[in-house]
RNA sequence: GCGGGUGUGGUGUAGUCUGGCUAACAUGCAAGCCUGUGGAGCUUGAGAUCGCGUGUUCGAAUCACGCCACCCGCU
C-alpha cells in the first residue's frame, strides 16, 4: 500500500497504492471540493500529471449526496477520474460557521443552503467517504480554531482521539484511513496527539489544525514534534500546506503528502508562482511586460499568452484570466513536486532546495 | 428670450431644507494579504480648495446675490 523506494536525509519517495491506483510520492493534490477544481477541468489536472485529488466527503454528502454519487458508479467515475482520490470527513469544516454544536458523539451541521440540520459521527464520515468510494478517508476531527485556550484545545483533542478510536474500529475496507494529529500550538499536546494516533495503526497519518493562522515558525515547530513521533514508514500527509516554500520544507522533514486551495485561490487573485518568487500579476509593473510568467512553462497561459496580456485580462474582469492563472499555478506547483521527486532521486534534495529558496523571493 | 432643474475625488452618488467634529459611500486607481476551497474575499494608501465669484456669519458644500456650464420645457 505505502512502500519507500528512496531516501535522501529524511525526504523519501514512496510509491502509495489503493485499490489499483498508484503515485509516487511527495505529491500535492489539487483540491477538488465538489468533484472539480474550480475554472479547469479535472482532466486539464490530469494532463499536469496530478495522480492524485482531494474532494470533501462532507459537501458531498451534503449535495449532491452520496446516493447519486453511488448509484453512479462511484466518484472516480462520476468526475472521470481514474487517479487517487482523497476525501475530508467535514472536520474542517467546523471553523467555517458551518458546525452548530458539538459533542462527544458527534457533531451537528446546518446546511447554510436549506437550514437542514445533519448529526455527524465519526461512523457516519467514515460511511459515506467509502460510499462515495475515496482510495483515501480522512478520519472525523475537532479542530479547534488558531487562539484557542489550552484547556479547551485539551478537550477538544480528547474528542478528536475518541472519535479516531471509533473511526477505525468501524474503518472495515474500501480506502486507507488516514488518523489525524491534532493539537493546536501546544508541544506538548501535539506529542501526546502524535503518539496516540500512532499507536491506532492507520493506514496513513495526516498532521491537521496547522496553517490556520499560527504563523510559519509555529507552523514548522508543530509539523516536526508530529513527524518525529510517528512511524516512518507510513504516508505522512500535511493538511493544507500549498505554497512552494513550505511544502519544499515540509518534504525536507519527512512529509509525503500535501493538498492546498492556496495555489487555485491565489491565482483567482492575481498571485501567481514562479521561481523567482510570488508575483501579482495586476500590479503597474506588468501592464508593458510582454514576455511569459515563466519562459518554459508548459501551462496553457505561458505557452500562448504575456504577462502584459493576462494583466489585461484581469483588469477588464474576463473570467479567462482566472482560469489562465489556475492553470499556470496548477503546473508550477506539479513541477516542483516533479523536481523534488527527481531531486530525492539523485540524493541532491537538499542543494535543490537550498537553490530553490535562494531563488524564491518576492518579485 | 422666458421658466424649471442639475453642478461634490477618475466615474456614480450622499450630505444642502433645519449652516458647525478631519466632507461620507460605492466603484475605479495604487500596493499588500490569502495555505484540510460556500463563485471576485480582506487590509492599507493616494485622490475633492464641494462649477466660479462676491456677500451674510465666529463658522458656508449647505444661506443670499451675480456669473458660467449642461439638461428639460415654453415662445
Amino acid at each position: 500500500m505505502f512502500k519507500i523506494i528512496n531516501q535522501d536525509k529524511d525526504a523519501r519517495i514512496g510509491i502509495l497504492e489503493v485499490n489499483g491506483r498508484k503515485a509516487e510520492t511527495p505529491f500535492f493534490m489539487p483540491v477538488s471540493t465538489k468533484l472539480t477544481p474550480k475554472l479547469i477541468s479535472i482532466k486539464e489536472v490530469e494532463n499536469m500529471g496530478y495522480k492524485a485529488v482531494i474532494c470533501n466527503g462532507f459537501i458531498l454528502y451534503l449535495n449532491p449526496g452520496v446516493d447519486l454519487i453511488k448509484s453512479s458508479g462511484g466518484m472516480h467515475k462520476f468526475m472521470n477520474f481514474n487517479n487517487l482520490i482523497f476525501t475530508d470527513s467535514g472536520g474542517f469544516q467546523m471553523i467555517m460557521n458551518f458546525e452548530n454544536k458539538r459533542n462527544e458523539k458527534g457533531v451537528e451541521f446546518i446546511n447554510p443552503l436549506n437550514g437542514e440540520k445533519h448529526f455527524i459521527t465519526p461512523e457516519n464520515a467514515v460511511e459515506f467517504q467509502n460510499d462515495l468510494g475515496a482510495d483515501c478517508l480522512m478520519c472525523l476531527d475537532d479542530l479547534p480554531k488558531h487562539g484557542t485556550k489550552k484547556e479547551e484545545v485539551i478537550s477538544s483533542l480528547k474528542r478528536t482521539h475518541l472519535w479516531a478510536e471509533r473511526c477505525k474500529k468501524f474503518h472495515n475496507g474500501g480506502g486507507l484511513l488516514f488518523g489525524i494529529i491534532q493539537g493546536n500550538v501546544f508541544r506538548d499536546l501535539r506529542k501526546e496527539s502524535a503518539k496516540f494516533i500512532n499507536n491506532l495503526n492507520f493506514d496513513g497519518i495526516s498532521i491537521g489544525g496547522l496553517c490556520i493562522g499560527e504563523g510559519k515558525d509555529l507552523m514548522f515547530e508543530m509539523a516536526k514534534i508530529c513527524v518525529d513521533n510517528v512511524s516512518r514508514y507510513k504516508p505522512l500527509y500535511l493538511m493544507g500546506v500549498g505554497s512552494p516554500e513550505d511544502i519544499l520544507k515540509a518534504v525536507d522533514l519527512g512529509v509525503d503528502i500535501f493538498d492546498s486551495k492556496f495555489p487555485a485561490e491565489i491565482a483567482r487573485r492575481e498571485s501567481l508562482f514562479t521561481k523567482k518568487g510570488r508575483i501579482n500579476i495586476n500590479i503597474k509593473k506588468f501592464k508593458n511586460d510582454f514576455k511569459p510568467i515563466e519562459e518554459n512553462c508548459k501551462c496553457e497561459a505561458c505557452k500562448n499568452f504575456s504577462k502584459a496580456y493576462l494583466h489585461h485580462l484581469f483588469k477588464i474582469k474576463e473570467p479567462l484570466a482566472k482560469r489562465l492563472s489556475t492553470l499556470h499555478n496548477l503546473q508550477f506547483i506539479q513541477g516542483l513536486m516533479d523536481n523534488i521527486r527527481t531531486s530525492i532521486k539523485e540524493n541532491e534534495f537538499q542543494k535543490f532546495k537550498k537553490e530553490f529558496l535562494k531563488n524564491y523571493k518576492k518579485v
